[in-house]
DNA sequence: CGGCATCCAAATAGATACTG
DNA sequence: CAGTATCTATTTGGATGCCG
C-alpha cells in the first residue's frame, strides 16, 4: 500500500520526510563516514590521546592515514592538536566538546554492532552466508 | 590525567571496554557503512520497494550501485526480492524484520545530521572553515 | 615520537550502452 | 522496468622509507 497514485498528498509528505532523513544520514555520512573517523573518536573519548597510542588502539590503522584522518576530524571541528613545548615536545590531541554530540549515535552503533555479531554467530551455528569480517 | 604507568588495572578495563566498542562500531560499519547502505533502507522503510523508485529517490544513486547493494542488503538479511509473475513482471524489495533493528541508529544519525548543518550554517555566517558538500 | 613523501594496489563509483 | 556489461576515473589505503 502507499504507493498507488489516488492520494498524492500522503505521498508527498512521506516524500518530503524521506528527503529530510536522506539529507541528513547523507551529511552525517559525509563527516564522520569511512572506516576510521569514529574509531579515533571512540578511541580518544577513552583516553587515548598520542598519535602512537591511537595507532596501537586502533588496529589495522596505518600512520598516514592516521595523519590524514586527525587533519580532517581537526578542520572539522571535533579534535585539537596541542603542542606542549619542552625537551621532549609532547603533541596531544584532545576531543573538543563538539564531538560529544556523537555519543549517542556511538552508542546506537555499538549496540547495533554487538547484536548484530551475536546474529551471525547463533547462524553460523544452523548455516546461513553472512558476511563479517574475522 | 589517566595516561600515568602508576595505576595499570584501571587503564586495563579502559582498554577493555574500548577495544569492545571499537570492535563493535567497526562491525557495524562493516555491515551498513558506506554511502548507500542505510539510504536504501531509509527510502525502503518510505516505501519505495521498486528499483527505479530507488534510483529517483536516493539522489546520485547509478543502476549499477544500486543493484550491488541491494544483492548485498539482500545477503546480509536486511531485505528480501521478490518477483510477482504476471503480465507485467513485477519485481519488489521488502524490508525484513532484521532492518528495524537499525531504527535508533537511522534515529541517532539523522539527529545529528541535522544538529551538524545547523552547525556549519551559523558557522558560516561568522567565517569557519569547515566542509559540508554541497 | 610524530609524522610526511612516494609509490602502488585495490576498492569504489561514474558514464554509457545494451538487453529481455 | 530492472537490470548487466564494459571501461574508466577517482578515492582509499597499505607499505616503505625518511626526517627532525
Amino acid at each position: 500500500m502507499a504507493k498507488e497514485k489516488g492520494q498524492p498528498e500522503i505521498n508527498k509528505a512521506f516524500t518530503e520526510e524521506c528527503n529530510k532523513v536522506l539529507t541528513a544520514v547523507s551529511d552525517a555520512l559525509y563527516v564522520i563516514g569511512g572506516k576510521w573517523k569514529l574509531m579515533i573518536i571512540i578511541a580518544m573519548a577513552r583516553g587515548n590521546n598520542r598519535f602512537t597510542e591511537l595507532q596501537r588502539q586502533i588496529t589495522g590503522i596505518s600512520a598516514r592515514v592516521l595523519s590524514s584522518e586527525l587533519k580532517e576530524l581537526e578542520i572539522n571541528g571535533f579534535i585539537e592538536k596541542k603542542v606542549t613545548v619542552g625537551y621532549p615536545v609532547t603533541i596531544e590531541y584532545q576531543l573538543l566538546p563538539y564531538s560529544h554530540m556523537l555519543e549517542e549515535l556511538v552508542g546506537a552503533m555499538t549496540k547495533w554492532g554487538i547484536q548484530h555479531r551475536e546474529k551471525i554467530k547463533s547462524e553460523r551455528a544452523s548455516g546461513g552466508a553472512t558476511s563479517v569480517r574475522v
